[in-house]
DNA sequence: GCAAGGGTGTAATCACTATTACACCTTCGC
DNA sequence: GCGAAGGTGTAATAGTGATTACACCCTTGC
């Protein structure tokens, strides 16, 4: 089977639906998309999105799994930029600001939000791939820097999640109220962290 | 009000069916809640609920606003009783917590947060009414105290922010992830009330 | 008691949309 | 070119649920 010319138009079909059904649900929500919008704005047909797809649901999932991004390659990476733990929290900060603020990661929490009631094993799986192992990745920074005789006040665990708290906040306050004036200047987030190390009396050298 | 008898008996109709859409809307969400399971429940008839409310948006806004109560009353109870301030915020962190983390609470917080997509307003209005009310009062508080001299490090605007992001993230966090095993004990909320303490330097006494 | 008007129950209406079925094209290896 | 395998377009199917219409039954003020 030379399944590769096989693949590829399927794939491209594939993309194309993803792409169509990601911009709708962003634009109109999950259930205000009708399956004939994609259609209509992807090409193809309704037929060949079930036979990939199965039905509704699983577009959505094949959706928002798309997207699910940890923060915890955001982390790795900032710190993998060197400096003093102050240098790279407000690094960090900064980062993962700017991912979760992105308007398409907002509106698919939303989403999974909305969907949250029916079907809480799929908002499982979407935190566990985000917020939880964000976290973990986060604790491990904190506990290491612990190890290496950084003076820190806490539990690294209860840290981290206060400082995601305090950085990915705006990402709930998006989600909840719908960019309801929101001030995200990057001096609040500096600020944010300052507090961040005061209140871990975590002292740079 | 010597109303009582003519608004008895619409009353107690207008009454029951808010009530059953509220059971009904927190156990399975808006969209999967037909007017007929609200009917069924609350007695009565369609016609009387289309009379009242208008149409289902109606019967959702009833529902909302009805419990759509702002932490500022809190928040100005728990200053009435008295104490340094390290003692009153342990008191409106923990009393917050209590309201914020009553389960219809935050299942109507998701419910509205999933009506976000389609409509703007009605989030906002709730918002309005609960998280924006909530911050302002804990900013006079804070501004008050700073006025009398007490040491903060900060502006009270900011710290409101921030106290409450750390105190009422958990709201934001369930809502959001449908209780996905989160530990909510009252030494966690003391510890982030401390950490709120030292991060904003302020000092008890 | 008794009309009148508000409340009730039921049965349409009406629109919508997920899902399926099916008969026609396209593509692609040969 | 050719013949499948797979893709496409369109038209059912089918279930749902908001909204409306309407004919009945209470209550209630007289």
């Amino acid at each position: 089977m030379t399944e590769t010319s096989e693949l590829c138009r399927l794939d491209r079909r594939k993309r194309a639906v993803v792409e169509a059904a990601r911009a709708l649900f962003i634009e109109q929500g999950f259930e205000r998309t009708t399956l004939g919008d994609i259609v209509d704005r992807a090409g193809g047909s309704l037929a060949t999105l079930y036979k990939v797809f199965g039905n509704k649901d699983g577009l959505l999932e094949a959706v928002v799994f798309e997207k699910a991004v940890s923060g915890a390659d955001i982390i790795d990476s900032s710190v993998a930029g060197g400096g003093s733990p102050a240098q790279i929290l407000h690094r960090i900060a900064e980062d993962l600001h700017a991912y979760f603020l992105d308007p398409e990661v907002v509106s698919l929490v939303r989403i999974v939000i909305g969907r949250s009631i029916s079907d809480r094993d799929f908002v499982r799986r979407f935190f566990e791939r985000t917020a939880t192992r964000t976290q973990s990745a986060l604790t491990t920074v904190l506990s290491v820097w612990q190890a290496e005789g950084v003076a820190m006040h806490g539990e690294p665990e209860a840290l981290a999640e206060i400082f995601l708290d305090l950085i990915v906040s705006d990402l709930h306050a998006e989600a909840i109220s719908h960019g309801l004036g929101l001030r995200h200047s990057s001096d609040r987030l500096r600020a944010r962290t300052e507090f961040f190390l005061t209140g871990a009396k975590i002292t740079d050298r």
